[in-house]
DNA sequence: ATGAAAGCGCTAACAC
DNA sequence: GTGTTAGCGCTTTCAT
């Protein structure tokens, strides 16, 4: 079982090997008589081109890095999914990296993507300080950010707007009479923990109320936190009327914390959170969120990488996209004000 | 913003290329002395490494190509989960495909993989025909599958006892006196479909009973299956009395539909499902299921990987190892039986 | 312990 | 339209 080569391929059809790579990778120049004798023959050795070679020599992957945090996330889950199938279609291959919002783990794949001589790199940053390990690489392959953004606007960026989502979600539970809101944060040092904090803050304004300080707590994006959080908030003496959970795994922690107290939704206590996995309209009784653009997010930042990939070492100035997303009105909220 | 090559560590500390390549990559015989003055030279002018070239020349990329029908179901993003961080342990980078359960699609990245020169494959398969790409290939570079297997016993299989959990998962119904139930199937060319209606129909056989043949539906994967379903069952003129989900997708839109008819489980009707993510515990009520393994199923692939990947070229005979998943009785199922 | 030289499989100049 | 030649950046004999 020996691996074929454009070298047997070009042997058995008497012809030199530039011919047999040409008629192969679709070059111009070349007789249509040859071209099919050449496919027949490779078809027939079973050649299979060996794509470290042409990368190699070509000086191109076809290869894109995307880096996550976490793929058990329905939002990077689905994220990475458009991302494949956009980049698929223009001929790119996706190799995933995981980081569990490890920065270490984070630059260490960053590092590993470039020495895999990968032609772009699709980025969710693990901490708002920004990869110090792109840092230098990004005038030699194009990175995009997405959903988060590192400081110093050293990159392209696509996210949500989350400062105006969290507005959106804490404006709705105020107009409806609440004013004891927990706000279940993730990481601080994540940016969009820190715009989510700043639009719930700007909801309070608004009306006139700033948030009990005491009920913005921030912590992981792991379940575990959303639910241990939820049963400290229980044991408050003034227990809040509405929990907002900053992301799909912290609603997850949430409502099993609730489903654990035997609490009822709404009636109880009301539930909004950001973000709009499949689960929450399937909830019983369906979950107030605020859904993000993901779809949109990442055939953008698809889109954009293909376009600096395109323009090949052209300078650009970095921009940063900012997508809303969508309030959607379910019925985990309570009205408190009284008819 | 030049390349920095082994070439360029070499001429800064006088060196030849074969002696710099030694020392980074940890030759035995190399001076302490020289490969301290090299690691510094490297470091200092930012070498970082060819891996295609080194993969060319050495024959291995480190890197395993894994093939999955979709990322957004939560038990193949635990798996890749759990992959990864195996794999990676060992050096071993993973290019993540998503076939949509496309066999087509789960062909053309088998090939690209193979092109890619992977030294290993992990593999779920679209459909239990097998793909015919990799047949040729098994022998070229390792394959496993998980999760389902393909007809004809060509690749080792890691897969879970799929028809002891719906047996499992069946007699819990039929011991609490369900008599109508309901089986949401998958497609039926795959693996695991055709394992979990064998224990559906062993259960029924063990009381001497026959599930009702109108009872057995069979159609995708998606839980736009499972709601449609559901909206049919519940029209029956003898509606079932529990419906059995077959993966997570299914059942979330089982409880979507009863949700929209307002039903109350397991007031109205008894709800149980195969695989248990995260939601399946929060729900509310808290969901009976058959707990898949599916952290030992990704470390027992990624280990056989490792393994055959270590015993090179030597003969083996394919095996199929079946794991048993964990009936989680909770609180989605009521009692018929008279007390 | 180090160096010289030969490729891995492919594409891209450059000839003709 | 086709062949010849020269590498891409690296590892690896084979010398010394």
């Amino acid at each position: 079982l020996q691996k074929i080569t454009v070298r047997d391929v070009a042997d058995h059809v008497n012809l030199s090997i530039s011919t047999v790579s040409r008629a192969l990778t679709g070059h111009p120049h070349v007789d249509e008589q040859t071209r099919l004798r050449v496919r027949a023959a490779a078809r027939q050795l079973g050649y299979q081109p060996n794509a470290l070679a042409r990368a190699l020599r070509s000086n191109q992957t076809k290869t894109i890095g995307l880096v996550i945090p976490d793929i058990m996330n329905a939002f990077y889950a689905a994220s990475a999914t458009v991302l494949q199938a956009a980049l698929e279609q223009q001929g790119y291959r996706l190799i995933l990296c995981i980081s569990n919002n490890d920065p270490g783990s984070d630059a260490r794949y960053l590092t590993a993507l470039m020495e895999q001589q990968v032609d772009g790199i699709i980025h969710v940053p693990s901490t708002s300080a920004g990869a110090g390990a792109v840092r230098d690489f990004n005038r030699t392959v194009p990175v995009v950010e997405l959903a988060r953004h590192s400081q110093g606007g050293l990159f392209d960026a696509v996210i949500a707007d989350d400062r105006e989502g969290a507005l959106q979600l804490t404006r709705h539970l105020l107009e409806l009479g609440h004013r004891r809101i927990a706000f279940i944060g993730g990481p601080q040092e994540v940016s969009t923990t820190q715009d989510r904090i700043a639009g719930f803050r700007e909801g309070f304004q608004e009306v006139g109320f700033l948030p009990d300080h005491a009920a913005i707590g921030l912590g992981g994006y792991s379940s575990a936190w959303g639910s241990q959080r939820t049963h400290e908030l229980l044991k408050l003496p003034e227990r809040p009327t509405a929990l907002f959970a900053t992301s799909n795994q912290i609603l997850l922690g949430v409502l099993r914390a609730l489903s654990q107290e035997g609490l009822d939704i709404p009636g109880d206590i009301s539930v909004v959170g950001i973000d709009d996995p499949e689960w929450c309209a399937a909830w019983h009784p369906p979950i107030t969120t605020y859904a993000l653009p993901l779809s949109e997010m990442g055939l953008l930042a698809a889109q954009l990488l293909l376009a600096r990939l395109a323009s090949a070492g052209a300078p650009f100035s970095p921009t940063i996209t900012r997508l809303s997303g969508k309030l959607t009105i379910r019925e985990s909220v309570a009205s408190l004000v009284q008819a």
